[in-house]
DNA sequence: AGCACGCCGACT
DNA sequence: GTCGGCGTGCTC
């Protein structure tokens, strides 16, 4: 126990090992694995942040070397040995370094206040003549009071850092009574608990009992297998959830429900709060660091046992954890794409799963084609809950748009839903018409010589905004005014093309003047609780029709909509994504399931210039597993996943050319190690955003069936690559199977 | 990553 | 002489 094993808080691969340091006499005792510590680092023994990951009584380096821990940031350990466990199983399965594991599974930043801090002791009724006899002298004592005399509560690690002085100077203050200790927690963004009304569970339905009696069964006879609840929306997948939640709450355990955070809505979470009262916690990405780590302190301490939030919330620090439920498994934003370490969500709560042998839960209405094949090869147990709960399912028409267009009817608007839509105002019914593009025109093109007004950041086409009158980059974010004319011919004759919701919006109003309308996508929801405001709004009756993107697919639940129009089904089919037909099933299926949620009887139309496609086909006649048969024939004739894994390795700097030269000499080296053919190499080409913030982006993507392998070559290639080139300049981010190609 | 060190050219 | 430019290499 002579060394302290530490991973310092830098990332980056030449350091991302263990250093040794020895534990001074004044720690010794006081230092637990998991524990963050400051010690000195390089030529320069600047302070850094290390985490405490093991001890060891040798070590592999000269002992000259070796210096010692300069103190530790809490008193207490901020990562468990197993959650170590899950860094390390980040580490190699996302290509990363441990430190940037830890840091992804440890809240942010933690907040300042939550050290122990010291601040002026205002109790002390003579304070200002002992100030002043400390102030006399040039004492340590007289450096450290001067930090506090402005009467801020400092981090007493921090006094130490800055000032380099031990305890002394600090607890001698203390007992003049000059100075005390702070301690004290104050929580700030938790869900408010006591407004919500207890509920009593309501009897389950045969099906509902059986996947219950499922999960049970997983929770009392450990197998690992994870349970896919293939539910019908309104088929009551929540309430499943609960009981499951309930029995593991009953058995001192804890429960962590992943939610896509577009339906993280107060509706969701009342659900769970009204049940389990203030034993229920929420995180979102509305929180700032304080307020996420006062969420994560609670659960730590034991004070929460249910934790509701989007993916990040799987790192809930619960050391009893007895169930991970993936609510809408299928969802894509359960995959990290942006930020290093790349996790998936569902399998870091598949690890979780092992290392706590807790149940995991993935629930949907359409269920990813991946999970849906494990769960037929028998690597998930499935339960299938097909009839709704307390009403009919919705009566879906297709309405073939090319029909429209032979009648000359250009309107957004086929003649059957504008009718609809027209009985609905009259009958005081509520309708929602979806379309999944914002802005008012998708592109702007001269019609002269077709240019087409494109993001010079970005090499991405803008979309205009009829609001702002300005043209916007909906990558980089930049808006810039509409010119007058072409900047390529001059010409004026600039035209507008495709459809966005602001144009939807424009046309309702044209059309219907009658009707109120909201309007909901990321540009009417950028303030804060606008999202809910608009939705209360809607709930309330306010308005008759409301006009959104995906954000208006899912988990909402309004009595009175009766109606949905889904204004351009085909928009998801043409992303040239391999997974754009599940992705329109999924999209289609949700949206068409928010209409007729009550008694009354729901009408949808999906709109589309290719009705006979198979995916809006099934959709239409709500037949998952019509679907799911094509789908899966056609990945395994096209080699997709789940049949292969897709790794995308893309290069990212300021000078294309050297990218792509890279990049090539990459592809050279790959196919030189590929000796039985197993990978299959595509590009180098340039990324689907082939250029963001001035960055060039290329990329290859290699395909295998064994992820180990496809791994392994990657990364011995890159290796060899890097032993022969300079790639200083170049980003490299590596991403196996990602969201987006 | 971030910092010291060292090797080179330009300058008070 | 010596100041500062950046390339190289190391960090328990």
């Amino acid at each position: 126990m002579e060394y302290a094993l530490i991973i310092v808080s830098l990332s980056h691969s030449n350091i991302d090992h263990i250093f040794h340091y020895r534990i001074p006499a004044r720690l010794r005792g006081s230092i637990e694995i998991g524990m963050r510590v400051m010690v000195p680092f390089g030529r320069g023994n600047r302070k850094i942040e290390g985490y405490v990951v093991g001890f060891s009584d040798n070590a592999d380096v000269d002992e000259s070397l070796i210096k010692d821990i300069a103190d530790i940031c809490e008193s207490y350990s901020i990562i468990s040995p197993k959650r170590i466990e899950l860094a390390k199983w980040m580490q190699e399965k996302y290509y990363t370094t441990l430190s940037n594991c830890i840091q992804c599974i440890i809240p942010k930043r933690v907040n300042e206040k939550n050290f122990a801090c010291v601040v002026l002791n205002d109790e002390n009724d003579n304070i200002e003549a002992e100030i002043e006899k400390v102030m006399k002298k040039d004492t340590k004592q007289r450096n450290v009071l001067s930090l506090l005399l402005n009467g801020d509560e400092i981090p007493v690690s921090h006094i130490k850092n800055f000032l380099e002085v031990d305890d002394a100077p600090i607890t001698a203050l203390i007992k003049k009574g000059i100075i005390k200790r702070v301690y004290e927690q104050v929580y700030r963004g938790n869900f408010n608990t006591a407004s919500v009304k207890k509920t009593v569970p309501p009897p389950l339905t045969e099906e509902q009992e059986n996947a219950c009696n499922a999960i049970f069964n997983e929770m009392d006879n450990f197998t690992g297998k994870p349970i896919l609840v293939h539910g019908v929306t309104g088929s009551g997948k929540t309430e499943i959830y609960l009981r499951a939640i309930e029995k593991a709450l009953n058995e001192g355990k804890s429960a962590i429900v992943l939610v896509p955070e577009i339906s993280l809505t107060q509706q969701t979470v009342e659900r769970f709060v009204s049940r389990f009262g203030d034993k229920v916690s929420v995180t979102h990405s509305r929180l700032n660091d304080g307020e996420r780590y006062d969420q994560w302190t609670r659960a730590r301490l034991g004070e929460i046992s249910v934790m509701i939030g989007p993916r990040s919330a799987v790192f809930t620090p619960f050391e009893n954890l007895g169930i991970i439920i993936i609510d809408e498994e299928h969802e894509t934003t359960y995959k990290s794409d942006q930020l290093s370490p790349k996790y998936d969500a569902r399998e870091v709560a598949k690890k979780l799963s092992e290392l706590y042998k807790c149940t995991v839960v993935l629930g949907s209405a359409t269920p990813s084609v991946t999970s849906y094949y494990k769960a037929e090869k028998g690597e998930y147990n499935l339960c299938i809950l097909s009839n709704r709960v307390n009403h009919s399912f919705p009566d879906i028409e297709i309405v073939d748009m090319r029909a429209e267009l032979a009648k000359r009817n250009f309107s957004v608007f086929s003649e059957k839903l504008s009718r609809a839509i027209k009985n609905n105002i009259e009958n005081k019914e509520q309708t929602i018409l979806f379309l999944n593009r914002r802005g008012y025109s998708t592109f702007v093109s001269c019609r002269e010589c077709g240019y087409v007004m494109t993001c010079k950041n970005c090499n991405v086409s803008y979309t205009y905004h009829k609001g702002i009158n300005k043209l916007s980059c909906h990558y980089c974010g930049a808006t810039v005014n509409v010119p007058a004319v072409c900047p390529s011919c001059g010409s004026k004759h600039i035209k507008y093309f495709g459809t966005g919701t602001e144009k939807i919006e424009q046309e309702v109003n044209k059309y219907f003047p009658e009707a109120r309308v909201l309007r909901m996508d990321l540009d009417t929801t950028q303030r804060k609780n606008s999202h809910q405001a608009i939705l209360d709004e809607f709930r309330r009756g306010k308005a008759d029709i409301l006009i959104g993107t995906q954000m208006i697919a899912k988990g909402l639940d309004f009595e009175n909509v009766t109606l949905v129009g889904i204004i351009a089904a085909d928009l998801s089919l043409n992303l040239g994504d391999y997974r754009s037909g599940e992705t329109t099933y999924q999209l289609v299926s949700q949206v068409a399931g928010r209409a007729g949620r009550a008694e009354k009887k729901g009408k949808v139309y999906i709109q589309t210039y290719s009705p006979e496609h198979y995916s809006i086909r099934y959709a239409a006649k709500n037949d998952y597993a019509g679907f799911y048969n094509q789908e899966i024939e056609y990945r395994k004739s096209m080699v997709y996943p789940p049949f292969t894994n897709i790794f995308l390795i893309m290069f990212v700097g300021e000078n294309e050319g050297y990218i792509k030269q890279c990049l090539s000499d990459l592809l050279y080296v790959m196919k030189h190690y590929n000796k039985n053919n197993m990978f299959t190499h595509l590009g180098p080409s340039p990324a689907v955003i082939s250029k963001i913030n001035n960055n060039y982006r290329w990329q290859l993507i290699v395909k295998c069936e064994n992820e180990e392998k496809l791994r392994n070559y990657v990364l011995f290639c890159l290796n060899k690559l890097k032993q022969n080139v300079n790639l200083k300049n170049i980003s490299i981010h590596l991403n196996l199977n990602p969201n987006y190609m």
